[in-house]
Formats: structure tokens, sequence, C-alpha cells
DNA sequence: TTTT
DNA sequence: TTTT
């Protein structure tokens, strides 16, 4: 479909380090799981009330699970941009269970890092499109950020 | 935590009627089911492909309560914005489930008709800047985290 | 530097139609005329009131210059997302200017047609990645994405 | 006009102390100087190039006016979002000029910190320490949306 | 004028 | 379940 955006953008903290994984087709996979919270005044009460909020997010752009790989760490703090994907499965009892993600496919997403960690620098953003992965698509998941391609050590793609 | 940012931006089409409900304290809810696409070409096989993807969408804000049952039908294109929320709940064979929503909480969020449905057109949302200065605007804009009233009624700071 | 993000996002129309022109070096620009718009209600006077931003847009990404010139007309609705640029220029009389722009850079950015112009359809989505293809830095923001299709040119041009 | 979406986020570093001033119908008006940085890699040169654009930045939100006052100083890191608004103006020689600037309406826009800086001073410790120190925090940014403080009830209102 |  |  056309005119269609599916974006979330979120600025948070890992709440423990990256996990990273590989496909069988060779390819690295990165998950994050991050946290936001809100904080309020309760307007009964008048008490002040916090609530986090974990996020599931699964990293496919290959720039960025090499960013999260050596950059990131369990309260680590990042800005990054995906898309809403939900996705159905079976637990053992047989029961279907449904997961909703932050993705960030292949050559698409935003990932930066907010605090200058010194084991590391953020890397510039990759935009890597593979064919094989990315429901992607231009509406909402272009990746913002973009670039530096394919084939290439971090070294080169790295802003800076 | 502050430094926080935990936002949902979507441009897609309902899937059905908005569901419209009345919490026991008497707050209207809005329930929205939003479509986005994806589409995109094989890289290996060349075929076109595309990739629907569903979004719950749950709405606290007044006022976008009252667009949602005003203007909004199956079918309608919206621009909006809100925050991932994961619920637990328990299904009646007692196992327990998880659905994520985007939520537009009261005060906050936005939304906004992109198509110009015969049956109404959108309203504002509010603007409350000084007259003096603002070249605010309701929807589109609409302000997260910015707020209507003061103690105003709705009515007021609706925009139409 | 890293941990920065720069991002302009736009639904409006088009005050004129596109206009496009070619560099020496032989690469296609856009510059797009949007107008967003803001509805309030004067607070002391209780007057509706309105007013209309005009956003000037420079596109540098070629997909999105090629939908462009294909598709929008003067009255189009898009969404589009792109980074604030201040550019600084010399007028006749020798007076510094500046005019700030919204710009997409190659291989960033994003667009998406919002209403159904009958000379063009919106199409899949395009990705674009290529090794050979990416200045692209990370905050700058570039989305990938995007793109139209479906059975023209462009559709070539979009996600090999 | 409906339909319409005029928004700016940026993640960047304020290039001086914020600038407070009042209007004469008792208004505070704050103004930053944000800057953002793009980084890449020449791609015919291989060079590493950078480009630092600037964001004037206009707040008449209260709220965040305080935020500037208590908590930012030259060197913060935010997050912020607001809208572009363009406002001509004459010089001394009577010129017109235009200016171009991401504006944060009374009860509108965001702006969160994103460095903790444990009382909105510069200098501090180069010391990040480890990821267990970063559960973010720095108390006082109103972040997400999160209230409207100065004393009115908008802070209790906010929520959910 | 910031920041890394 | 939408839309093109």
């Amino acid at each position: 479909m056309s005119g269609s955006l599916n974006r979330v953008m979120l600025i948070g903290n890992l709440g423990r380090d990256p996990e990273i994984r590989s496909t069988q087709d060779g390819n690295k996979i990165a998950n994050l799981s991050i946290a936001t919270s809100d904080t309020w005044k309760d307007r009964n009460s008048g008490e002040r009330r916090e609530r986090t909020e974990w996020h599931r997010v699964v990293i496919f752009n290959e720039h960025f699970v090499d960013v999260c790989e050596k950059f990131l760490r369990k309260g680590s703090k990042v800005y990054l941009e995906g898309q809403l994907a939900t996705r159905k499965w079976t637990d053992q009892q047989g029961n279907d269970k449904y997961s909703t993600e932050v993705v960030l496919q292949k050559y698409r997403g935003e990932l930066t890092m907010l605090d200058g960690r010194s084991e590391g620098q953020q890397g510039g953003s990759g935009d890597y499109g593979g064919p094989e992965r990315h429901s992607g698509n231009h509406q909402g998941s272009g990746s913002f950020g973009a670039s530096f391609g394919q084939g290439n050590d971090l070294d080169d793609e790295i802003g800076f």
C-alpha cells in the first residue's frame, strides 16, 4: 500500500547487554531490550508515579548489529528508529503467542548512541537493504540515517 | 526516568469502524485497528511483495475519541501519534497473554484525518498558544506532550 | 558528531508544481513548496484563526526527484521527511541572505504521496541500498525507502 | 487546514547558554542555539567529512522555558521537538530578512535533557562509569509530555 | 557557538 | 480487517 508510515522512535536505556545471534543464512541479528519511562503526577492522590515500558528491538540492519556488538552494553542510552512488527509464534504447550517488536530492517532504521561510552564511539548509520529480508518499504521504514556500504569494515562506515 | 522517548507515528487505514466504549469512571475510549503496508520487490525473484501490518490503537485522549466517533470509519486514512505500551492479560484458560498497543493518553498524542471523507471533516485539536504568537496548529502537528486546556472544556479548546 | 538527530516531518500540500532542474554534474534536483497549516481558537477573542506555513524543500535523492517529476503536482498532498539545512547566499545587492530548507539528501529522506492523484499511482516501496550509493551517514536522517512504482519505470529502479 | 503535520525533532548540543527574556505581556521566552552534526565519508576522495548545522530554537512553552533556565547550559545535550516557523523582519538598513526557527509553542513541543548534568552545570568529570550508572534520570527535564508544571493543574492532568 |  |  502506498501512503503508509510505520515508525517507532525510542530514546531509552538497554536493560541488558545486546544479544547477538546468527541466522542459518549467515546473517547476524541483534536483540535489544530497551526501557523508556514515563513520569507523571497522579491526579487524585497527587503522588508522583512512574511507569517503565520495555521494548523488544530486533535488528537486521548489519551495520547496526555491528554497532550493538561493539559499542552497546547494558545501561547504554540510545536513540533508535524502526518499525512495528507483530510476530506470531507457538509456545511449548502449543499456544499461539504474539510478540510485537521494534524492527530495524536491513538497510533501514536508525541507531545512535547517546552516551559517550569510552569503549567506543557510535558509528554512523547503516543502510543495508538485503533482498531476502525486508518487508521494508518506504513508508515508515526507510532508513533514516542511512548508508555505508556493504561489505565494508565498520571502520570505513563509522562516522569519524 | 527522564531522557526518554517512546513514540509511534503511523499513517494507515482503519480496518474497521472505530470501537467506542466507556469505562466505569465515565471516560470514553476508542479502539482502532490500523493497517500499514510495506511493499518491496524481492531481490532474488524480482517479485513484488507486500506485507500488511496491523496496529491496535487505544485512545484515551477525549478529543481524539470524539474525532473517531464523529469522523472516522472503516477505510479512513489517518496520521496518528502515540506511545507503545504492552499490557498483560489472562485468557479464559488462564494463560498469560501480552498485547502491545499504540496508546494516545489523555492530553497527548495526535490524530489527523488524511482523506476528505464526505461524512465529515476532521476537527482539530486545540492550540493554546498565546494569540500573539503561534503558528501553532492542531492536527497535524498537534502536540505530543502538549495538552489541552487547563480547566477548559474540550469544546472551547477544540478547533472547530 | 554522533548522538545527533536532525529530522523534519511534514504532511502538507504542494503550493505549485515541483520545479525540476539539473546540476552541472548531471544530477537532477527537485524543489517543492509545501504548505502546512495551523488552526486554533484565539483564547481572548474566541475567534478561529489559521496560519499557513510555507516550507522550501530541496530533494537530491534521485528516486524522489523522479517521484516529484512523475506524480506530484500543485495541490498534491505528501508526507515527507528530511533534514534542516540553512544555506547562505548573496543577493544582487550583495546582501547576505540565509535560507533554511528541508533537504532530502541522496539516498535519504522520505516522500510519500497521500492523495491518489489520477496521473499516477503510488506503488510499492523502494529500497535503495547498493553499496555504491551510500554517502550516507547516520544522523542524517535520510530515510530510505520510498517508492511508488507499480508498472512504471520507476519500478525498475526500485528495490533491486 | 487539516491533514497537516509540521514537526521537527532534534538531538543536539547547546552552543551557548539559553537566553531567557520576557515579553511585555509577562511571558518568558527561551532561545536556544542547537548544533546537530552529520559525518560522512566522501565517496570520491574517501575523506571523512563533517557538517554542523545550527538551529535557532524559540520556546514559548512555559514549562520548557523553566527547564532551560534551570537545567540547560552551553554544551547540554537535548532532545527537542517543535515546529518550523519562518518569521520576516527588517534589519536596520530596511532590508527584508527571514529567519526560520524551531518553535515550541505554549503547551506544545518537547524538551528532554539527555546528559545527566547534576545541576545543570557543565564541567563535571568525563567519567561515564559503568553501564549501570545510566538508568538515566536527570530529574527535571520534562520528558515526553511530562508535565507542564508551573503551578497549574496541567501537571495533574497529564499521565495515564 | 556545541559535541565527538 | 484497511488501502493501492
